[in-house]
DNA sequence: CGGCATCCATAACGATACTG
DNA sequence: CAGTATCGTTATGGATGCCG
């Protein structure tokens, strides 16, 4: 019987500590608020670096290009630059920013769901 | 026929926007690292604040509180107090804590499933 | 043991200005 | 129009200590 002790650092094991620090950078960048408004405001369309801002309400212009940089590096969504003058640049969501948006819009739907059982509970936790 | 502008102002419009911030609100709570991680980590268990702060990794002291008691705030948690000496509390996911954890779960899902399709993209951005 | 308060470093953020 | 850089402020989070 081999435990798991005994397969302490070995390759295999130095992987999966590798695979969970990944995943926890990736989650870490992910669920935070800014970056799940972008997704879910993105949705399936195709928008423009201003009319993304307009439609995250309250989205400074650092953030949203921080955000941007962020999700396009984790190959979340597409950034298109037309090399015009004035530029015009378009994102889109890739094929797991998709799926990630889909996680997303559950949450957006629990949200709305607890709405007010959470606003009930807030008020009885605040007196 | 009534428009959009005719209503602005009216009883309805003002309740659909205060609906609209709350929920924001409740997304900005719950749409960050810590608390998405201590529900997970909690699942349908029920565990001390010590336990938790140890399946919660990297998780400081403070941090765990403050996200606690948010989540207590918003009714995701309970937290029963036994007055013994040292003292003992424990957590547990109510109802709607366990709705979102559903779509949490989701998304640990699909951080797995495009764990490697991401790390190639990074590559593919950090040159 | 768990909670709360304090202090302090630093990271996050908004505002502004400049570039292609 | 979109991106980058800088600056100053605010907010966040860790460390520590004390209390019930």
């Amino acid at each position: 019987m081999v435990t798991k002790q005994q397969l302490a650092g070995l390759p295999e094991d130095a992987d999966l500590r590798r695979a969970d620090s990944l995943a926890r950078e990736i989650f870490s960048d992910v669920a935070n608020k800014w970056a799940l408004l972008i997704i879910e405001a993105l949705g399936d369309r195709t928008l423009r670096f201003g009319e993304l801002r307009a439609e995250v309400e309250g989205i400074s212009h650092k953030m949203l290009t921080q955000n941007l940089r962020m999700l396009e590096r984790n190959g979340l969504l597409d950034r298109k630059v037309y090399p015009t003058v004035p530029p015009r640049v378009e994102y889109t969501l890739t094929e797991p920013g998709r799926g990630l948006r889909a996680t997303v819009d559950a949450m957006c739907g629990w949200t709305h769901r607890y709405l007010t059982h959470i606003e009930n509970a807030r008020d009885r936790f605040d007196t």
